[in-house]
DNA sequence: CGGGGGGCC
């Protein structure tokens, strides 16, 4: 392999930092590239004068942990300088993945401005439903954790890639944390293969020693030829500007009126400029935003336009089943994360709602990744897909608790996906793990197959996958509910989901339909794109669509396949789940709250101030030994877990 | 008997 510092040019300088971390410092910035404007752009980004740094890291290193700081400019010029100094020739390819899709797209947009040539073929991207890329030209490729995550379904050593940045990795997000793991044990495969983790300050310590081979290995690969694999660290500072951080003196008793209040003096002492507020949720997004315009209107104040923003909100933690929705500080991670958006673009201030003792003694350094909080269905039968059978052996950057493992593999014997040495079965787990779904629900997918109801089936399998189908009232809770009454099903929320969905196709897919029952015409416009999706999918493994028809029963037994470790049972007024005898009620938003059928089974609970089952279906308690004979005993009419 | 978030295949 060529060596692309510049040849001939001093090796760049190498310092020790004091936590023992390698960081390389190039004096002198590559130069002598073009000079159009976008070269003058490119090069005026902080990340550039680490560019002979960060490739004879990677040419030297099997993993490079990259620190830094948004505005680098690192996500948009990393792939680019690796694919100039060679890494995509010989038909390979550099990867570049993102947590989320629309950064995915966004990325890529930029990057193929910036190199004068057609998205889709130097450089490309890929996401679900999304895949502009051409074999043989894209040399560049964006994509989300998810989609390598399933390309390795496919090329299990991820062969076509020379080198893979794994972009935002700090944010531990549940497919981030999978790939890692992946990433590692590939990279005993291939030694030839390169990382670039890009971190947070504060993670790349423990990214490192999770990349740090033992020491038996290096000794082995000290003999051989190539890259060393002990991580290195290079931090790339970014373009950010001073943060003003201020604290209260006294601990707020509302926040929300804190948060106000805060606002109000801001706008009123503060220079010309935009001001913006986290808060935990909707309810308390709508009552600032209300309480702040009053507050404008009676003060006469011109230039306060208040604006509400419902995305980016903070995660609760949690370990268990139960999808947690109680509010709870944030790490200081997060708090670190949010002052930086302060200082952008210019100088700004930080205005935290609690004290500087709370944050230095009480809060914690940074959140729970989301592997040690989350269910494990999903991803150990993504693991397992891949031939990896010792599941609570595997080396993660932040292990899962035992018992949520236990338990995930518990459900998955349930459901007749693992077999008794916790190996995939066939046809049925193979199946399940091919469909880019949570398991119940490709379970449930399967089941509607073999009893003859798959096109209902995967509609609801469809609908489920999404948020929510009803546009968000606040306000006009009374007007949704009504508009639900038209759709309303005695069976429950899935049944009313086919209701609505054979509206729509009616009304020939019409937005005004939509508006005028309080359906999201998008969130149906998804629904439609998934489905197709999922048809193809289906059709892949060799299943027909069959309809049937009015049936419903057909339809529930399906559905109860899949979800019937999700069932609940009525008990002196309230439901009990079979399975713990936890005590849960119907959430409102259901169509049978207050109907209260004997036997239920739920899609997931989410637990406020109580335990609210979402999306409730009725059932007859016998389908459920039918379903699964192995989990429920038959004592007369009433079935109980052993 | 009343409703709290985000992301991905």
């Amino acid at each position: 392999m060529s060596r692309f510092w510049k040849p001939g040019s001093e090796k760049p300088r190498l310092i020790d930092d004091e936590e023992g971390g390698v960081i390389f410092y190039s004096a002198t910035p590559s130069s002598g590239y073009g000079s159009s404007s976008i070269e003058k752009q490119r090069q005026r980004l902080p990340v550039f004068k680490y560019r002979t740094a960060i490739l004879y890291l990677v040419e030297t290193h099997s993993t490079t942990i990259i620190v830094g700081e948004t505005g680098s400019g690192k996500t948009t010029q990393i792939p680019q300088y690796l694919k100039e100094a060679g890494w995509a020739e010989g038909g390979r390819v550099i990867a570049c993945t993102q947590p989320r899709r629309l950064s995915v797209q966004a990325v890529a947009a930029r990057v193929a401005e910036e190199m004068g040539v057609k998205l889709g073929d130097e450089v490309g991207y890929t996401i679900r439903f999304e895949d502009l890329t051409n074999p043989g030209v894209t040399k560049i490729k964006f994509l989300t954790d998810g989609v390598l995550l399933r390309e390795m379904m496919e090329d299990p050593l991820l062969t076509k890639y020379s080198v893979i940045m794994v972009d935002e990795a700090h944010e531990r997000s549940l497919s981030t944390d999978i790939l890692l793991g992946l990433l590692k044990k590939i990279q005993c495969r291939r030694p030839e293969l390169r990382l670039i983790i890009s971190s947070a300050t504060i993670e790349a310590k423990s990214m490192s020693a999770f990349f740090r081979t033992s020491k038996k290995r290096e000794e082995k690969a000290a003999d051989e030829l190539g890259p060393t694999k002990e991580p290195a660290i290079l931090s790339v500072e970014g373009k950010g500007f001073n943060i003003q951080i201020h604290y209260l003196e006294e601990p707020a008793s509302d926040y929300l009126q804190t948060a106000v209040s805060t606002v109000l003096a801001i706008h009123d002492q503060e220079p010309f400029g935009d001001i913006l507020v986290f808060l935990t949720g909707q309810d308390d997004i709508d009552a600032a935003v209300q309480l702040l315009t009053e507050e404008a209107h009676t003060r006469k104040y011109a230039g306060l336009l208040v604006l509400p923003l419902y995305a980016g909100l903070s995660r609760a933690d949690q370990i268990s089943d139960i999808e947690n929705l109680v509010v709870a500080p944030i790490s200081k991670a997060s708090a670190r994360q949010r002052a930086g958006r302060a200082g952008r673009v210019r100088p700004g201030k930080c205005y935290r709602l609690y004290t500087e003792e709370y944050f230095t003694k009480e809060m914690a350094v940074q959140g729970i990744p989301e592997m040690q909080r989350s269910n494990l269905v999903s991803c150990v039968i993504q693991l397992k897909a891949l031939g990896i059978d010792n599941i609570l052996g595997f080396d993660w950057p932040a292990p899962p608790a035992p018992e949520a493992m236990v338990r995930a593999l518990e459900v998955l014997y349930l459901l007749g996906i693992l077999d008794d040495d916790a190996k995939l079965t066939s046809p049925v787990g193979f199946q399940v793990a091919e469909i880019p779904l949570e398991p119940m629900i490709s379970k449930m997918i399967l089941s509607g197959y073999l009893l003859g109801c798959s096109e209902e089936i995967i509609t609801v399998a469809a609908i489920l996958s999404i948020q929510s189908i009803w546009v968000s009232v606040r306000g006009s809770q009374k007007e949704l509910d009504e508009a639900k009454l038209h759709f309303a099903a005695a069976e429950g929320d899935h049944v009313t989901y086919l209701n609505v969905y054979k509206g729509f196709l009616q009304s020939g897919r019409s937005s005004q339909w939509c508006h005028k029952n309080f359906i999201n015409y998008q969130a149906m416009k998804k629904v439609i794109e998934t489905r197709e999706q999922l048809i193809k999918t289906t059709k892949r493994l060799g299943m027909g669509l069959k309809s049937c028809e009015r049936d419903t029963q057909v339809f529930r037994k399906a559905v109860t396949a899949g979800f019937f470790t999700n069932a609940c049972r009525l008990e002196g007024g309230t439901y009990k789940t079979i399975r713990s005898s936890q005590e849960v009620h119907i959430h409102p938003s259901s169509v049978l709250f207050r109907v209260n059928p004997k036997w239920v089974i739920y899609h997931s609970l989410v637990s406020t101030d109580r335990h609210y089952m979402r999306n409730v279906m009725a059932i007859e308690p016998s389908w459920l030994t039918e379903a699964a004979p192995n989990f429920y005993q038959h004592q007369r009419s009433n079935p109980v877990a052993f």
